[in-house]
DNA sequence: ATAATGACGTGAT
DNA sequence: AATCACGCCATTA
């Protein structure tokens, strides 16, 4: 079964997994919201190593307004939330 | 168990 | 405003 850390990695995934279509959420935010308040740097860690399309990654970024990083490109990240989610 | 890594955050320079 | 340094936390090797 599942006994596997399905802590941080997993509350990470369903937060960012439920951000709605033009909103952005930043890691400090989402660490928070995952129950680790001060854990952004093991948010980005997670989604970094999270290839997931399901999970709208792009729609995380930084606490200064930076967009962050992405597994496909910052650009693109960018992009999308152009696209998809700064409406 | 320890060390190293990394899509962060805030403060100081 | 931009850059550097330190701190914080979880995951992986």
């Amino acid at each position: 079964m599942s006994d596997k850390k399905n802590n941080f990695r997993d509350a990470v995934l369903t937060v960012v997994r439920n951000i709605k279509r033009g909103k952005v959420l930043t890691y400090g935010e989402v660490a928070r919201i995952a129950g680790r308040p001060g854990a952004g740097r093991a948010v980005g860690n997670v989604l970094s190593r999270n290839f997931n399309q399901d999970i709208p990654c792009h729609r995380v970024v930084r606490s200064d307004g930076s967009s962050g990083g992405y597994n496909r490109g910052a650009a693109n990240k960018v992009r999308l939330l152009k696209k998809e989610g700064a409406l």
